[in-house]
Parts: structure tokens; C-alpha cells; sequence
DNA sequence: CATGAATGAGTGTTCATTCAT
DNA sequence: GATGAATGAACACTCATTCAT
């Protein structure tokens, strides 16, 4: 598991190390089902030498959290600043990227993490609005105002506009967390992203002129 | 079930009872973070007195998990009946039934909780797969699939297309579960549908021709 | 279970009912397992209707082996009774009479749970050196003494020849009850009886004159 | 195991030192009626400290169990190594071993508790009877059938002889245990080896020719 | 820095016992 | 007399956390 350090002594990464391995158990287990011993043998570290990094369990979690948000979040910008201005452009290009970012399990690990636990950390769910969800919605509501302004886009509220462009990939990420496993048939997120963005722009309806 | 009041002075549908109890407790504080007394006090019973109607911490947990997905499969169901077969009006009819079901807070704290503790009882997923999830996202990718055949509808995998129109509400409900409590605008599921709708219909772009 | 009662109506006989239904589940389990709930469901009543005959569960214990020690003792008594005043009659008759009497597995398995609960139940062992062991080896220990002065039997103490006598019966009976059940041969108290009276009578040794 | 004391201030035995206590809650109480924080305290330690050492009450018993029972089969086939091939000495010779063996009240505690729990612990009659009571009795059994294929011992079952031999002292075991707490006279167990020993030797019937 | 040892506070669960009916 | 319902007092077991080394 551990990657084969170069020089038996290496302890600037115990950190990440831990923060590895906590991830993994809170995110099979939950915050509440995960144990601190199962953290620390997986760190490969005694279980007391994690309170040499972290202070308590919930400080450990929201560290976690925390620190993998700010890559997801980077990660979710990095793709959608890509995007074309133009209204079709807008919606292929963030969808896709979206669908890109999602890819990754450990991201729609956390994702079902906050879901699950925002309940008990009240903070996460009040971070990950301001630093992931908010601005992400805000910055598609702001580029669908932009267009509505201008005239290329269908009038209405921009923010259940934005939540009608990345729904389906939410669900999407749900589906692959929580169905999949219990069963359910995989699912392609980017071919999801693809006919979706397809439908928005085009609707779902049989094209008349083609 | 119902066999009239005839023990103390409380009424004999307990199990109900405790369940209301439990699901509210569960639903605060996640399956681990529940106290069985803490719920046996809001129920105005002792600890033991859950024992002679749940054998187990667990299995109150399900039964009340699946003692209300059976209502909630029934009211998603009874309003999606209702649906048109032209594929305007199913989707219309369908969002705006889904929007009405979840517009229970009870359904929606199920559904969190079911998100949140799929990782520890896998039996909760593949319940609401088997129940919910699936026959509803089959029932509306089948009449999409009818209306490809027939021509009206965008060609495409009809389940992808299903999520399409589900997905945008799924994320309302967390938006709503979990945003929300963190300090987010409030969100109008009912309006969120009915947009939707006619996004799926008409497409996001401004019409041309209107 | 329950021996088809002739009348619906039969209440005298509920204490032994019970008293049996104890004894079955104290001798399987051992006085701290036995479950008064198993007890009253052997019965074929209710836990509560318990204690309309017995206060307690040490009291329905006590009980129980008070009621069937009565007929034990009296078994080895009247068994005993018989025995002839020489010798080797003495020892022949006593032996096989308390070898019958043992056969009776209730008898045996009465007597062990004397032995695990005597720590935790004082009175019980007293009551049993009171009306059983005490007696029992007294009468032999006084039939070898009276033996002893006539010239017939060998010196020593007469109480420890008793011991000499029923000793092997009474490790015979722990061996059936104890050993047997855990993957030990069988083993015939009759023959143990009738043998080791052989032994007592002529010595171990092969007879010089035969 | 012993690595010298090296921390807090206490020895480094502590399984030994729990062990210690629970043998003498266990056989104080009884499996079921001792309580772990009775043996806790006993030991010194906390309720918790327990669960470092032995991951269950059921494993602390049967360990408890297994290493007394060790050293006791190693005391009881020690002392009877050393008997004689003639007959009359391997009597005399085992009998005295026997006897100076459950000398130690540990063994006889030792004998009780498995004579008391072998109903809820089958393992602990089945080990009892393959390292301590199977051995014992089959090297017994064994040197009197060889003795009677020399024609030096009475014929008959061996087995049964051998039962014949150690009854009285497992008799006598028993009545120090169970009927001298209760209040019988006290007993001497090297007295009834000795006695017993003569007995089998020549019999219980005076002498004729002595 | 790291850890083995220890613990306290808590939690689910059991079961003899009570009581209104 | 009999019972279903309810409970209090215990008890085994867990786990995050601390501390001497």
C-alpha cells in the first residue's frame, strides 16, 4: 500500500498519509462507523501517532474534507472555465466537464461524504456551498443571465436553469455511489453529459425541421 | 394491527410510535449517532420497552426506512400515473407529480438517509432500487422509448434521457436537504419542475421561431 | 409438550408443570442461564402467571431441587434399605441399589447442578449434606463400623470406606454426565456397581486361592 | 512474555494478573455471575484494560480454564509417573500421586468450574476429558489390563477398575468443594489415598489369614 | 516523533420483575 | 388466576482519547 519510501526516514508526508487513509475508511464507513484504529493501521502508524497530527476525530474528518474540496474545487473551475460564451457552447462545455471531474471516484466519494454527514458537520455542507456548489451554480445562472439578457437564451430564473443543466449529472453521481453498488446498471457519465447537453439545447422533443 | 386502546392509557399502535420516534432521531442524527434512549424518551418509553417491538437497533432502523418507502413509492407513483402518453405532457405531468411528492419533507429525509447509511445496510439501496428508483426511472425511459419509436421524441439511451428529466429535482431535494440548513437560498421545487418542463420541451436555447 | 390435558380446565397440577419445565431448563443451562421466559413457555404459560406460584427465580430454583431431592433421597433410601447386615451383602446390595437409583438421569443431573450452583445457592449443598450425602454415608459408615467391631470388616476410618464405596458411583455419574456429553465412551453403572463390589469384597489383586 | 517492567509501574504480566482475578471471580461466582468489573478491580486495572488482553469474557474464561488445567495435567501425570509395575504399588503409588495433586484447592476450584460450566462450555469437558480425565483414567485402565494379562490383577473391565480407583478421591475432591463449606466434617485426602489403596489391595473383608 | 498501555464515558442489549386489566 | 405491556438495573463491549516512556 505504502509506496516504497526511498530512505526509511521520511515523516513529511505522515500527514497526507493520514489524511489518505482516513478518507478511504470515513468513506466506506462513514464519520460515525469509521475507527480511528482502522485509520491508523491503514496509515501504517500506531493509533496514537494520529494525535500528533490531528487533534480529534472530527478535526481529522473536516481536514479531510477540507483538503480534498480545495482540489475538487480547482479541479471543477479548471474544467468550466473552458467554456464558450455562446449559449450551446456554455452548456456542452461545462456539462462535459463536469462529467470530467466526476470521473473521478474520489470526488464523488466526498461528494456523498457531505451528503451523508452534513447532517452532524453542519460546516461542511455550509463550506461546500460557498466554495463548490454556490459558486459553480452562480457561475452558470450568471452566464445563462448573461444570455437571456442578450436573447439567445429561453427567459426564466437562471439558478433553476443551472440546476436543470447539472441535475442530471448529481444524479448521475448518485446513481454510480449508491445504485451501482446495490445492483443497479453502470452508467456512463459522460455519455450522460453528452445527450443531455444535446437535449438542453435542442429539447427532448423529435426535431421538427429534421 | 389497530385493536383499539385497551392497555394503559396510551395507544396501542406502539410499533408506529416508536417509529415516528426513531425515523426522526435516525434522520437527525444518522443510524450510528441515534440513541436508542434518546429515542425511546421522544417515543415516552424506556429503553426496554423498543425491545419487545424491535429485536435490534438495526432492524428498527430498516423497518422504519422500508415501513415508509412503501408510502413513498405510493405517492410517486399515484401522481406519475396521471401522466399523458404525448411526451409534452408526460413530461410536464410527470415533473409536477414527482415535485408534489417530494414535496414532503418526510420523503426527502428518507431519501437522504438513504444516501447517507447505503454504505452500512447495502439492503437500504438495493431496496429502493428495486422499489423506487429503478421502476421509476424504467416507467419513464419506457415511455420515452415508445416515444422514439413513435417519432416524437429525441433519439438517444431513453435512461439517460429519464435522468435528464429526474435529475434537476433529485438535486432540488439535496439542494433542499442539505444547501438549505448550510444557508443557501431557498428553492421552489414546484417552479424548478414546471421550468424544467418546458426546458426539456422547447430546449434552453430562445426560440427562433417564437 | 404438553401431555394433552383431558379437561381444557386443569390448574391443579401448574406448580409441578412449572417445577418440571424449571428443572429441564436449570439442568440445560445452569441456574444464572436458564430464562424464566423459556421456563414459562415449556410450561405453556406466561412469564408473569410465574409468579403466582413462585416469588422469585432463586425461590422457584430452590424449589425445584428441594421438591425432587425429597424423592432422591427417599429412592436411595428405600433402595438402600434392603441391605443385608453382612458384608459383602452390605456392599453388594447398597451398591447396586444406589446404581439404580443413579440411573435415573433426573437424579443425576440433579445432583450436578448441586454441585455448579452450591457456591451460589450455600443451602443448597447443605440441604443435600443434610438429607442426602450426610445420611447416605452415614448409614454406611455406621454399617461398617458395626462390621469393624464384629471382626468382619477391615480397620480404618469408617467414613472414608464409605467414600471407598460410592466414590466410583459417584465419579461414574459425573463421567455420564459430564465426559459422555463431550465425546466420552458410555459407561454402564450397573457393571461399575457390580464390579467395584467385586473389588471391595476380594481386593484388585487376582485371588491367590482361585 | 516476561520482558522485564517496563511500564507505568506495574509488571508486565498483566494477562497473568487477570487471570489471577478471574479464576478466583469465576470460581467464586460462577461463569455467569462473575462480573468483569469485579475481576477488573481485582486486577487493578480498568473494566476496558480487560478487552487489551483477552477480546471477550468467553475467551478470558476458557483461557483461565486452559492454562490452570496445563500445569495441573502436568502435576497429575508427574506424580504418577512414578508408580511401581507391580500392582499393589501402582495402586498405593498413583493414589498418593492422585491425592497430593488436588492437595492444591486451584485444581479442585479448577475441577469444580468445569464440572459446573461444561454445560455452556462444551470445550472445556471435551479438552478436560482428552488432556486430564481421558489420559488419567486409559494409563490407569491400561497398567491394570496388562497387570491382569500377567495374572496379577482380579480380570474384569479395566476402565471400570481404573473408575474404581480414582472414584473415591474424586468423591472426596467434591465433598472438600461442595459438602465441607456447607458444613460437613473436614476430610483428609491423603487419609482416604492411603485407606483406599489398602482396600483395593486386600480388600474391604477382615483378613482371614492376617 | 512515536507508541504501548490504559481508561472513562457511553451504548446496545438482556432479563427478572411489576402492574393494570 | 392469568397475561400483555412495560421497566430498571445491570452488564458486556467499544472506542476516542490520554500519558508515561
Amino acid at each position: 500500500m505504502t509506496e516504497g519510501p526511498r530512505w526509511r526516514r521520511r515523516a513529511a508526508d505522515r500527514p497526507h498519509e493520514i489524511a489518505k487513509a482516513a478518507l478511504d475508511e470515513f468513506a466506506a464507513r462513514g464519520y460515525a462507523g469509521a475507527r480511528l484504529s482502522d485509520i491508523a493501521v491503514r496509515a501504517g502508524l500506531s493509533k496514537s501517532a494520529l494525535y500528533v497530527y490531528y487533534p480529534t476525530k472530527a478535526d481529522l474528518f473536516r481536514f479531510v474534507v477540507a483538503e480534498r474540496s480545495g482540489p475538487a474545487v480547482a479541479a471543477i473551475l479548471a474544467e468550466t472555465q473552458g467554456a464558450r460564451d455562446d449559449v450551446a457552447g456554455l452548456i456542452r462545455d461545462s456539462l462535459m466537464a463536469l462529467a470530467r471531474a466526476m470521473a473521478r471516484p474520489e470526488l464523488r466519494r466526498l461528494a456523498r461524504m457531505v451528503i451523508a454527514e452534513s447532517g452532524n458537520f453542519p460546516e461542511l455542507a455550509h463550506d461546500w456551498h460557498e466554495a463548490v456548489v454556490g459558486p459553480a451554480i452562480g457561475a452558470l445562472a450568471g452566464a445563462i443571465g448573461r444570455a437571456q439578457a442578450a436573447g439567445t437564451a429561453r427567459p426564466g430564473d437562471p439558478r433553476l436553469a443551472a440546476m436543470s443543466m447539472v441535475g442530471p449529472l448529481i444524479a448521475g453521481v448518485l446513481w454510480l455511489e449508491i445504485m451501482v453498488p446495490a445492483g443497479a446498471q453502470p452508467l456512463d457519465l459522460d455519455a450522460l453529459a453528452r445527450q443531455h447537453a444535446d437535449i438542453l439545447v435542442g429539447g427532448l422533443l423529435a426535431q421538427r425541421g429534421a
